[in-house]
RNA sequence: GCGCGAUUGGCGCAGCGGUAGCGCGCUUCCCUGACACGGAAGAGGUCACUGGUUCGAUCCCAGUAUCGCGCACCA
């Protein structure tokens, strides 16, 4: 261990532009890059790959992002220093809606895909801030142009997240990136579609859909969040047909009785003697039935419900398992458009003349806010409607990012199997999700809820314009009608596609759009039917099967525990489906930042502190050992004003500097061995805690590695350092290479166990006396030093005996000594004289004295006059 | 409604069958030859509540309460 030429260690270390001077270093050095060769010569087992979350090119990041992505990146440092090589890509999720509205506003334009690709398009304008334009302002222009506006924009997004990551230190081999947007990204979602598609896994349905009005587009369950909403009952009275009497109902959405189709009680409730009674939509006129139905709650507002098409997911079951005396489906009378408001024509099922002209003249083009008011005023005036009740809130479903509730409208639809409707799926991914090792172990239950409460398949198309288009058209029969039945898909060899400028195999585009040619499917993917394909686009699925057979099933899945249900559950699926298995070995859930009192963040206030502030004013090992001291799962408090646990994390990081300096200002003479008792107590302590961090570490569990390790830190900082260092300054101490030897080997194995989560300052320290980085070092292992625990840990608490009799007497620490007297039982004493000399040279002692007695204790101590006082 | 977490000193957390731990903050002291972005010492808790199991429970079991979350229901 003879001192080399190494950088100079400082006179005053600090942490102030360590980010900057080591992420060059390590970008230069290639210190993160996944080794191929290597990977190929070791094979699956000799690599650790991590599925990354793309995060959203066109959001912001926060807080929540540097803590999770800090947690996986100690998880990959630790791997990496074991040997495995990691192979850590980042994705940019630059697809979906959050981009597509940046591009509109920014460049002032709509993605139309009717419209021809221009070559040389410039856009109106750059630079459009994010408020909502009009659409009426904006240039429509293709799809293709559409996407290049995106890419132009999100790339610029990316750089600036890229520079934020970097400076937090995530090892990420910044090699190994893939975009969303890319053609190689569209190729590789359209082919597994294409795959799912020849399997029999996708397929397309006209059914009823929930359907948000504003994004004008079908939406996923999983997509889906309950709002509290207000709402009344209406109370209704509906004659019998007969005349004879009449049901009351009460509903909150009186607005769709032009599409009431039948009237449900409970098959046992208090109206079971009217079932299969005829009656009549007050003011409609519609002749319906009196259904029994089990889902129809008997002790519910009257007990008996109207059925419509559509007010809720209930009516969908109702009006599909429903059937009328005669035997006959129940009718879909549509009545609400695609853009939410109410069609120009009564639904045939209103037989009322003056009904149809009324709804004509009063609720046709009305939204559905407005056609209730104009309904009830009317029921009211009619006398059918008997009372309304207060207004009351109430959870209806909305679209996550939308603004209005959805409505359910019956349209065609693409859709993917996902176990909702199939038994033997359904089990195959929960037997994954139980094979899957989830880090904490019960956010398995999540999984397990929404796989079990699957309502329908995967909604996959949607009818926007800016995504993965669906990779097919439809062929057009004699008369130029779609005919679903004939799907035209492109042969693999040509994807990426784009169906509404590309043209299928056999056809020409003079044929598009004419009787006999054929016409695009123009609805894209939703957007989790890309990401739930990380694992393959980062692996190289399907293009690059080297890297595919190294990396999958991949061993790691970080994410958040909010989108279980999306991310984590449809890559499971789309695995399942191509592979017949979990697409990884380990789920890492991290939880939720909180605000101190839970107070809203000062957002707000405008005083937001963004993570660049943070990493800035505190420096990255600093915030990193924040984020590495919360146990996964678990949601951490965070006061931007105040952030305490930074503010411990940045004193550690420094005293790791300080630390080091003064170690390494000990020389280690050649053939140094461990020869004191002291110092074999210390390594013998400290193989102990490396055991421990290592088993921590192994288990996902990084708060447990750091605060084993921090602990052992202190002392050693704050007692064996202090005990040892005058016999370490002292080149005629016999114990003094024994004392050298051993601060050096506890500096080198604390700094590798700290490396992971003190990336920076360890790396600074490790480059004042070891070649290469820190980051690439082997892992510590236990030196194996057979020594006794016991000895520092009674020189530690004579040490502190010691110091309380200075501080009590109000006297400075390096008060001299004349005399001291310390009993302690027989088991200690041994241990207490083998470490004697260094005690008496750190409490200035001159005559030290030991004596047996039950109880620990300082007995007797005499301190030198102080000179002057 | 069903389920999952959490509840430990002022704050943030660890412990999980056998005299309550850590850090911050607080009090007092110390510019000791790595560190004043420091060091030393100290005060501070009937481990949410009620039962049960046990020789013994913060820790196990049952229930209650409060907070957070997931799923479902939403006539």
């Amino acid at each position: 261990m003879a001192a080399s030429a190494h950088s100079q260690i400082p006179d005053k270390p600090v942490l102030e532009g360590l980010e900057a001077k080591w992420g060059e270093a390590w970008s230069e050095q290639g210190t993160y890059l996944f080794d191929r060769i290597r990977a190929a010569q070791s094979g699956r087992d000799g690599v650790y790959s991590i599925d990354t979350p793309p995060p959203t090119a066109s959001g912001s990041l926060h807080i929540g992002h540097v803590f999770s992505y800090t947690h996986t990146d100690v998880k990959a440092r630790f791997e990496r220093m074991r040997g495995k090589n990691v192979f850590y890509p980042m994705g940019w999720d630059d697809n979906g809606l959050p981009t597509e509205r940046r591009v509109q506003n920014y460049y002032g334009v709509r993605c139309d895909p009717s419209l021809p690709y221009q070559a040389d398009f410039t856009p109106p304008f750059e630079g459009g801030d994010n408020k909502s334009s009009r659409a009426a302002d904006q240039q429509p222009i293709s799809r293709r142009n559409f996407i290049e506006l995106c890419e132009r924009l999100t790339i610029e997004d990316e750089k600036q997240f890229e520079a934020l990551f970097r400076q937090l230190g995530l090892s990420v081999d910044w090699t190994q990136t893939y975009r969303t947007i890319s053609d190689d990204t569209i190729h590789q979602s359209q082919l597994a579609f294409l795959r799912n598609l020849e399997r029999g896994e996708a397929y397309q349905s006209l059914a009823p859909t929930l359907w948000d009005v504003d994004f004008r587009s079908a939406i996923a369950q999983a997509e889906l969040e309950d709002r509290d909403q207000q709402a009344a009952y209406h109370t209704i009275d509906f004659p019998f047909a007969d005349g004879s009497g009449s049901i009351t109902i009460e509903t909150t959405r009186p607005e769709l009785l032009p599409a009431c189709v039948a009237i449900v009680t409970h098959p046992e409730g208090p109206h079971k003697h009217l079932i299969g009674t005829k009656v009549r939509t007050p003011f409609f006129g519609a002749e319906i039935e009196i259904h029994g139905h089990h889902l129809a709650q008997p002790d519910k507002g009257t007990g008996a419900a109207m059925v419509c098409t559509f007010g809720d997911v209930t009516d969908i079951i109702w009006w599909r398992e429903l059937r009328s005396t005669e035997g006959g489906d129940l009718p879909n009378m549509t009545t609400i458009g695609l853009d939410g408001r109410f069609l120009p024509t009564a639904p045939s099922i209103v037989s009322d003349q003056a009904a149809v002209d009324w709804y004509a003249a009063e609720l046709a083009g009305k939204t559905v806010f407005s056609a209730r008011k104009a309904i009830v005023e009317k029921l009211q005036e009619t006398g059918d409607m008997t009372a309304v009740g207060k207004p009351f809130n109430h959870a209806v479903k909305f679209f996550e990012k939308g603004d209005r509730p959805l409505e359910i409208v019956s349209t065609r639809q693409w859709y993917i199997r996902n176990g909702a409707r199939d038994a033997k799926l359904r089990d195959e991914l929960l037997a994954h999700g139980s094979e899957l090792a989830w880090h904490p172990d019960f956010m398995r239950v999540r999984y397990e809820n929404w796989v079990g409460g699957l309502t329908g398949d995967w909604l996959v198309s949607r009818q926007r314009f800016f995504g993965v288009p669906i990779p097919l058209w439809y062929a057009l029969d004699e008369n130029g009608e779609r005919d679903y039945d004939r799907v035209l898909t492109p042969d693999h060899a040509s994807l990426p596609i784009d169906p509404t400028t590309d043209v299928p195999a056999g056809y020409t585009e003079e044929q598009r759009g004419a009787a006999g040619g054929f016409v695009a499917e123009a609805d894209i993917l939703d957007t989790w039917a890309t990401s739930s394909l990380t694992p393959q686009l980062a692996g190289g699925w399907q293009r690059d099967e080297e890297l595919w057979e190294l990396t999958a099933p991949f061993d790691l899945r970080p994410q958040g525990q909010d989108i279980i249900r999306t991310w984590l559950f449809s890559t499971m699926l789309r695995s399942t489906l191509e592979d017949g298995r979990t697409p990884w070995r380990n789920a890492a859930i991290s939880g939720f930042i909180v605000d101190p009192d839970r107070k809203k963040m000062s957002k707000s206030k405008g005083n937001v502190v963004t993570p660049a502030d943070i990493l800035e004013t505190h420096g990255s090992d600093a915030v990193r050992y924040w984020a590495a001291s919360s146990r996964l799962g678990m949601d951490a408090a965070f006061d931007p004003q105040n952030p305490t646990q930074v503010k411990i994390g940045r004193r550690l990081a420094i005293k790791v500097l300080n630390a080091a300096k003064f170690v390494l200002s000990f020389p280690v003479p050649e053939g140094a061995q461990v020869t004191h008792a002291l110092d074999a107590s210390m390594l013998t302590a400290l193989d102990a805690v490396i055991v421990e961090a290592t088993r921590a570490f192994e288990n996902y569990d990084q708060a447990k590695a750091l605060e084993v390790t921090e602990a052992f830190f202190w002392t050693f900082c704050d007692d064996y350092l202090e005990l040892v260092k005058e016999r370490a300054y002292n080149q005629n101490d016999v114990g003094q290479a024994s004392a050298a030897l051993a601060l050096r080997l506890a500096l080198s194995t604390l700094l590798r166990l700290l490396a992971p989560i003190i990336s920076f300052a360890t790396e600074e320290v490790w480059s004042w006396f070891e070649e290469g980085s820190v980051h690439t070092a082997a892992w510590p292992e236990p030196l194996g030093i057979d020594g006794d625990t016991a000895v520092l840990s009674a020189a530690s608490e004579a040490l502190i005996g010691i110091r309380r009799a200075k501080t009590e007497a109000k006297a400075s620490q390096k008060t001299p000594v004349s005399r001291a007297a310390i009993a302690a039982p027989a088991t200690k004493l041994d241990a207490l004289r083998a470490a004697a000399d260094d005690l008496r040279a750190v409490g200035r002692i001159d005559e030290l004295e030991f004596t047996e007695a039950e109880a620990f204790a300082v007995t007797a101590i005499e301190l030198a006059p102080v000179e002057g006082a």
